[in-house]
DNA sequence: TTGCGAAATGACAACGTTGTCATTTCGTTA
DNA sequence: TAACGAAATGACAACGTTGTCATTTCGCAA
């Protein structure tokens, strides 16, 4: 007849040692003689005593978890919670997780006040669209908190891809390329990432004196980049395209294809992710990729070195990484 | 001057009444007088008082917590970690997540030991590949274990895709229209996914008395597709390919037509997980799509109606849906 | 053998909640 | 006004750990 829970007086009685001596073979097993740290290791595996982590957390005041809020769960998201879980586990804390459900509005002081009532010592929101009181939003000053957006935050640290380096990047590439202008297709309009590269794609051109084009809406699908690309193939000044995403990209390409132009002889082309080498076979397409993994854990690492000072701040930028395929032509001479 | 953490009694003192009005004004709001009531409030509010959820798990006995752990992590586990974190949402659960480390070896034993260190009351084993321990493990007797997985396993619940039958259902589609064969690209050899949709495709055809071909070796990505496709155009009485993937199915439909093949005419295609859409414009790949999301609810739900009962054992598979497009091409009559 | 300092072990309180049971207060009726 | 039952509130123990400090045991030198 099993006792629901052993605890570790359970086991010290049957180890015929005191409570403490447990807690001492568990926890600085150094301390206590091997004889009796033999006894109670074989008490313990005979009760099946595993120890309790709500009085643990209790006494010592504190979880080992990083709350985990998902605002937003996508396709690279993976990749980030994979960083976050690598680096969680590094360093000894696991994860708790909560998500904003589909249709409701949370916002981060709902969240927070959530959050604040889990298992957590610290926590990291991953906020991809804008939310109601993001300047006004104040973390609780015991629980260091970690923001992943494009935005800054005015009292929260912050981590983020840097979307807008990486567009720039992409159209300084075009032009040094000889290219003397570049059209955009741009992803959902309510999302930070396709905010940020649409405003790092302006930036550059106006930077070399271009007047940037209208810039041409998408919904991240491959259609909407057809359809964009039926546009662009009309426009006898269009000789680089940049998309906001591979998908998009791939669709722009079968539109100028389906025209009769040809990339990258007659337009060229740079996407955003760099997967549509997982689809498409001998694909040529030059992408900017983002290395969310490295998010993941840098917002970790983050939390973690703030634990001991929530109040402090910090703005990390994680840089993209164009990958050259053969989708841009050389302009010049 | 902030006192670290503002506990119970700080508020009763404040408000000048019992710790244990206080404990009442949380859960049973009802049977305190309003007077009461707006003066705890107030002190709670002044204090920033927030219940401490290590003292509150210790005396109730549970965290309401449910622990997931990801073996592995990869696209289609985005929507399921939605689902699992949907419906624990809706039944007042948060979800306290491990993962394997990319390299490490995780058994379900080493998994189960990790968690039950952890604040969860029942846990899901998210498992896409075989683990050593995989029939002699037992799950603590206290703590409900699910496992996401297309074994039967002896003792835990299991929940998953019906990728046998998905890939029975696109066979039979294949037959049913006509095709007297049908030849099947595999994805990576480790992944069970890929070995159970292998596994419905030999059954469909051996259920028709129809000999099945040797497979193709894939690796889930386009170009493995394409190389599969160059070999399958070659192949006289290859009429229908069924690929492991979308991916996949997309490199095969392009090395046929580079062959100068069609596809539906010539060559009938159906992938696995109906993806393409979102890559290629007006993409015509009939597809087999499995609700991952509601898979997650199924292991959640599960979980959750196993605390109280941790022993019991149940199978549930999530059946698949055919996408129908026009890559596949009626033969009949 | 005795004595001593160091190592090993133990007794007890405390962490912040909730459950049990006793006590006080309230509103109503006699 | 007194008496009563119901509603509201309170005192105290308990959940299973770890920290503090006291006590016991050990190994070794005198």
């Amino acid at each position: 007849m099993d006792k629901k829970n052993v605890s570790m007086n359970d086991v010290a009685v049957a180890a015929g040692v005191s409570l403490k001596t447990v807690s001492r073979v568990i926890n600085e097993p150094n301390s206590v003689r091997e004889s009796t740290r033999d006894k109670v290791h074989s008490a313990m595996e005979a009760l099946g005593f595993r120890t309790n982590f709500a009085a643990r957390s209790l006494k010592l005041g504190r979880y080992g978890c990083i709350g985990v809020v998902m605002f937003h769960l996508s396709g690279g998201a993976v990749d980030m919670i994979d960083g976050i879980a690598d680096a969680a586990e590094e360093r000894g804390f696991a994860l708790t997780m909560i998500k904003k459900r589909a249709g409701e509005k949370m916002t981060l002081a709902e969240a927070a006040r959530r959050m604040s009532q889990l298992p957590v010592d610290g926590m990291i929101f991953n906020l991809r669209q804008m939310v109601d009181d993001f300047d006004t939003f104040e973390a609780p000053k015991d629980l260091k908190t970690v923001i992943i957006t494009p935005m800054e935050h005015p009292t929260c640290s912050t981590v983020s891809d840097d979307q807008e380096g990486g567009a720039r990047m992409a159209c300084e590439y075009f032009l040094n390329h000889g290219h003397k202008n570049v059209y955009f297709v741009s992803g959902k309009k309510e999302s930070l990432s396709s905010q940020c590269r649409m405003k790092g794609w302006r930036a550059a051109l106006e930077a070399r004196g271009i007047e940037p084009p209208e810039p041409l809406q998408g919904d991240w699908n491959a259609d909407s980049g057809y359809a964009a690309g039926l546009v662009l193939a009309d426009k006898p000044d269009c000789t680089a395209v940049l998309a906001a995403n591979d998908c998009m990209a791939n669709g722009v390409m079968m539109a100028l294809r389906d025209k009769g132009l040809s990339v990258p002889n007659d337009v060229s082309v740079i996407g955003f992710d760099d997967e549509l080498y997982k689809t498409i076979p001998n694909s040529i397409l030059t992408s900017v990729k983002f290395r969310h993994r490295e998010l993941g854990v840098r917002a970790l690492n983050e939390v973690v070195a703030g634990l001991e000072a929530p109040s402090s701040r910090s703005r990390t930028l994680v840089s993209g990484v164009l990958v050259e395929r053969s989708s841009v032509k050389d302009l010049r001479a």
